[in-house]
DNA sequence: TTAAATAAGTTCCTTTTTGGAACTTATACG
DNA sequence: CGTATAAGTTCCAAAAAGGAACTTATTTAA
């Protein structure tokens, strides 16, 4: 089977990995977050070939994650800017981020650090809980099936997605 | 440039997407967090190629993400198990799956949705401030070099790189 | 206790995708 | 006006992926 027939199964996670789940799209997501915008920036950053620079570069436009706008007078070259549903895909950056700082990296050697604008100090990114505001890990969260795919579904069926979705079903 | 001549850059998401950026690697390990954990398992589960399978598993055991654990009574069977190091990844595939969950499906039509097991509540997660607790996103957060990186950088370059890793340096 | 089925890979070969370099077309600069 | 730059395309060789059969043990079932 060939990795895009996930693209279109009902998960988020595989839908939204057949649209930047690859790695030079990564990659060059990473640089639209550093603020490059430019083929030839991107080309020159990172090193890769045109026709693959062009190609997911169009891919992303594509799927509405890059917005492909004219920059000079004559409006033939362009800057590659993300979107609003662009830009939301920082949380996935920030959390590989920090994943890389925490075990890549000795203690206080980490490259980058983040500073919160609002309060000025430099800190780690947490997941919370938008309810309750306590602190999420992989361990305290349960991933359940929707309410949209629970009413099609028989009861033996909804019991094997909550047992195959369930981060939480098994904390051995 | 081949795209593995970026996995020893110090960039966290860089070094990071060396060990999980790769399309197969990234569906295993969300197989890994619906609990699949033997070899036949992920391969019914995903349809990638056996040679693949091995290849990938084996990488993510040699970084520590997978532990591979004797089963049965001969010890010549093996389950493949998240280590501390890989289940921490799950804030990036919990950030994934709700990026999905809002952009890609209708309003109220998500295939899975979060309960957070301490309060029992369906919800979002969010990510917060570890110091104030406020929430963040790309335009409140700004990525600047580390301590142990400033000191061995001359101030342009410390600039630079300030310029070139803040996310919220531009913020158009 | 032998036969069949399962687990976890390997090997071999074909097809597809990359990587590298040169070529194109148009705009910008000096 | 000539050269440099931007944003691609095209062409080809090399590398990686996909498919199927082959291995070698190890359970399970008859």
């Amino acid at each position: 089977m060939k990795r895009t027939e996930h693209n279109d199964k009902p998960c988020s996670i595989a839908q939204t990995l057949g649209i930047i789940g690859d790695s030079w799209t990564l990659l060059i997501l990473r640089n639209c977050f550093l603020k490059t915008r430019r083929f030839a920036d991107f080309q020159q950053q990172l090193g890769l070939t045109r026709h693959l620079l062009s190609d997911r570069l169009s891919k992303l436009v594509d799927n509405d994650i890059l917005n492909k706008v004219p920059y000079g007078k004559s409006g033939k070259r362009f800057e590659y800017r993300l979107t609003a549903k662009g830009a939301s895909l920082a949380k996935v950056f920030i959390a590989m981020n920090q994943w890389g700082n925490d075990w890549l990296f000795e203690e206080g050697s980490a490259p980058t650090q983040y500073e919160h604008l609002d309060c000025g100090q430099v800190m780690q990114p947490d997941l919370s809980c938008s309810e309750c505001g306590g602190k999420i890990n992989h361990k305290n969260i349960k991933m359940v099936v929707g309410d949209s795919i629970k009413e099609t579904m028989r009861t033996t069926e909804k019991e094997q997605w909550n047992e195959l979705l369930g981060f939480a079903a098994n904390n051995d």
